[in-house]
DNA sequence: TTAGATCGGGG
DNA sequence: GTGTACGATCTAA
């Protein structure tokens, strides 16, 4: 019989002596279902031997099964190799040892099972797969399909049934520790299903809210309802770091079988350094990982909480309640209902993250061809990886991870990066923007850049100096690297095509995904770790980026622009008496002579831009710069108006700095602004709120050697009674008096509006943030700070 | 400047 | 689990 599945995870088992894969997924028609099929596990060995003297190993119950002559390209050459095929999977480290004792070279030895068979059997996680068999007895919780065949059916991809799970426990102290203190809710949100199961009974008209005895049931309930909701994910927030850690620890505690395997078997934690926990049929994302990882370069926040991602990608946020009180809550009964709410509306939360980035994560499962689960933990250098592993393993022998020694010698190597053209400090106006379109990417593709075709010997290609020697690659023969980041480029020039008609999120996504992978790719080249690891090829690719941006400034230079500023891939010209048009037919004469699928865009016109100087005395300016569009649109590079220990004041004053020297042009009337606010705070005109500072203990009080004005400020809490560690938020306003600063620290809802030292604030905070800028325009601070009226009166 | 340590997220 | 490899930021040297 034929079944058509989306397959989610992958596990295996060893029964009498030999490997079985087993392979979850969902039918079409919804059924969940697990897939049983038998495979060989087998490495590569490379050299002169007799056959018969590997066929003879064995050691314990490890043995060679059988070996097969196969032709491979090694290092994108053409040689001829050993396939030997071992009993089990854990054979192959064993077997591998020996057959390296035989003097030759091994490869693939370390390729886990089910990864191996995925990429063997071509088959791609949440992509509808083709199973012919039938259903056999096991012990399962969903009914199991011997395989006969199997194979990838079409593009179909799964929408994956998701529940969002979130715990709260009691937590008196600063200090998580599932030891000492029980769970006291677990909530539960998926499509059409909300819960939160509590063990402390109180009144409620809430129907999402389920009572039971004790933290034991509550442990038992959750088993159940996942059970019962049968999800193809079972997500959380940090849940890898903190929810299931706890609730194994519990649950061992309390003598509850946290069974949720679909094979029955328990929630397990593993990994050394980053916990994970593992669930046989249900894959367990803990979405924080993800988002953080791949989402996060896009997003504006600098903090990961729930709170904040919730808050930009979802424009909703946490139920607002004392969370440091819960226990307190719990041991009075009262008050829990709202905790419940907030237990709740963390798993809303986290669900609706889920779906919101579901399509990246699908499309990067689909591209890398791993199971969720790993893809979500994944890093970038290891999604390149498996894809180029997945790409190269028909034809390749897929090389070795560095050892140690090796890859210590790697790390010292250097890349000479980027250029950087620095451009004056100063207020320009007419500025167009160029850029290279992926420029790293489309230079691998474009020179063919690959470890396989290295300075080849068959051809003339054109050849770059670099401070590592000179290096060219093939013509003639395509390489790995550039085959594979090609189709990535077109793949996604395709989608940015149908993009232009359509506003899919899913095709939005992909691109992302797509652009994500590509932009990897010069990054792999130079890790240390990597199987692919090809340090000529980094240099070549960082070579030919500043040829190709020196050529766009030559070529600007040479039609009489003046050149501004020049990073890495970015080209900032001023227009003066030129035209927009002008300097598209620049773009034009330079894109003619560019080759493959390298291309420099029009990134944009701006009427007016500052840029300004790092340090003082320092004349570059690169990096931090502040242009205005046509449309009054603002865009702010480098400026500091986004840190967080700076008050609202400070930040206010320079962005309405920017804001009238870019869009009205006039330094006078910025000076002006300045002047005002400092007069405000001096006497104390600017509100209170305004001028609290927000910092956050990045450890305890005690921990800290000099003790800065946050430092002070959280010894006044803790004075006061008040519980503080590292992550609190310490808000505090600095006080008129004599002495040190920490000596003149008060907390935010102790110091009042007119006590608060004004001159502290436009030294410290004002100035510092506007000194450059102004710097810029010949104004001094002087000219900012001084009062002309009492030195007028000085005067006499 | 560079190497080594710490922290993030969660309660 | 046929294993592994975080990375950004701060601090001390």
């Amino acid at each position: 019989m034929k079944t058509s599945f989306y397959p989610t995870d992958i596990n295996y088992v060893v029964k009498e002596g030999k490997p079985i894969i087993q392979l979850y997924g969902r039918t079409k028609e919804g059924r969940q279902i697990c897939v049983l099929d038998s495979f060989e596990p087998y490495f590569y060995a490379v050299g002169k031997v007799d056959v018969k003297d590997i066929e003879a190993l064995r050691q314990d119950d490890f043995k060679v099964v059988r070996v097969e002559k196969v032709k491979k390209n090694l290092n994108e050459r053409e040689t001829s190799a050993l396939k030997v095929f071992v009993n089990i999977p854990k054979a192959v480290p064993v077997i591998k040892d020996l057959v390296l004792q035989l003097g030759v070279d091994v490869y693939e030895y370390d390729i886990l099972f089910t990864r191996r068979y995925l990429i063997d059997k071509g088959i791609i996680p949440l992509t509808l797969t083709e199973v012919d068999g039938e259903e056999v007895p096991a012990q399962s919780r969903v009914p199991c399909i011997k395989a006969k065949k199997i194979a990838p059916k079409s593009d179909e991809t799964l929408q994956p049934k998701i529940l969002a799970v979130d715990i709260e426990t009691y937590n008196p102290v600063r200090e998580v520790n599932p030891k000492k203190h029980p769970i006291l809710m677990i909530g539960l949100y998926g499509k059409d299903f909300s819960r939160v199961i509590t063990w402390k009974k109180f009144p409620t008209k809430e129907k999402y809210v389920e009572f039971v005895s004790s933290e034991a049931d509550c442990l038992q309930r959750f088993v159940e309802l996942v059970n019962q909701y049968a999800p193809d994910f079972l997500v959380g927030y940090y849940s890898d770091g903190f929810d299931f850690p706890f609730l194994v620890e519990r649950a061992m505690i309390n003598k509850v079988k946290l069974d949720i395997g679909l094979d029955f078997s328990c929630v397990e934690i593993v990994g050394r350094t980053q916990k994970e926990a593992k669930i046989i049929g249900i894959s367990h994302i803990d979405i924080f990982k993800f988002i953080r990882k791949v989402i996060g370069r896009s997003m504006k926040t600098d903090v990961y909480t729930l709170d904040a991602v919730s808050g930009e990608l979802l424009g909703e946020k946490k139920h607002v309640v004392a969370k440091e009180l819960l226990f307190k809550a719990w041991d009075d009964n009262k008050g829990l209902e709202e905790y419940c709410k907030y237990n709740l509306q963390d798993c809303v939360l986290t669900y609706k993250l889920t779906e919101k980035v579901l399509p990246n994560l699908v499309e990067l499962v689909r591209i890398i061809g791993l199971p969720p689960y790993d893809v979500d933990r994944m890093t970038f250098s290891t999604f390149v990886e498996w894809y180029l592993m997945r790409k190269a393993s028909s034809v390749e022998i897929i090389p070795n991870r560095p050892g140690r020694m090796v890859e210590m010698n790697r790390m010292s190597d250097r890349i000479k990066g980027a250029f950087v053209f620095e451009p004056k400090p100063g207020f320009y106006e007419n500025i167009v923007v160029f850029d290279y379109r992926s420029l790293y990417p489309s230079i691998i593709a474009s020179h063919n850049i690959s470890k396989g075709t290295l300075n080849c010997k068959c051809c003339d290609s054109p050849k770059m100096e670099t401070e590592r020697g000179t290096f060219w690659f093939c013509g003639k023969q395509k390489g790995l690297f550039s085959t594979v980041i090609s189709e990535l480029i077109l793949r996604r020039g395709e989608i940015k095509k149908q993009l232009k008609t359509s506003k899919d999120p899913l095709l939005a996504a992909r691109s992302e995904a797509l652009k994500v992978l590509a932009n990897s790719f010069y990054g792999y080249m130079g890790f240390a770790p990597a199987r692919y690891y090809c340090i000529e090829c980094a240099e070549s690719t960082t070579a030919w980026a500043r040829h190709y941006i020196h050529k766009a400034i030559d070529a600007a230079k040479q039609s009489g622009f003046t050149v501004l500023y020049s990073d890495t891939d970015s080209l900032f010209v001023l227009l003066e008496k030129k035209s927009k048009n002008d300097a598209l037919a620049l773009m034009e004469k330079i894109n003619k002579d560019l080759p493959g699928l390298m291309e420099l865009d029009y990134e944009g016109f701006y009427p007016a831009g500052i840029f300004v100087s790092l340090r003082a005395g320092d004349s570059g300016a690169k990096k931090k710069y502040a242009l205005i569009d046509e449309k009054s649109n603002m865009k702010i590079k480098g400026f500091e108006s986004v840190r967080r220990n700076w008050s609202f004041i400070a930040k206010d004053v320079q962005q309405k700095v920017l804001e009238i020297i870019l869009k009205e042009h006039d330094a006078n009337k910025a000076k002006a602004f300045v002047r005002q606010v400092v007069e405000d705070l001096r006497k104390n005109k600017i509100p209170l709120d305004k001028v609290v500072i927000h910092t956050a203990l990045s450890k305890g009080t005690a921990g800290y050697a000099n003790v800065g004005p946050h430092v002070a400020a959280a010894q006044r809490m803790e004075a006061k009674g008040l519980e503080v560690g590292a992550g609190t938020i310490i808000k505090y306003v600095v006080i008129r008096g004599k002495g040190l600063i920490r000596d003149k620290v008060k907390l935010a809802d102790e110091a009042t509006q007119d006590e608060y030292d004004g001159e502290y604030y436009v030294q410290n905070q004002i100035i510092p943030g506007v000194e450059r800028i102004f710097a810029v325009l010949g104004i001094g601070v002087d000219d900012l700070t001084k009062n002309t009226r009492q030195s007028s009166l000085a005067g006499f």
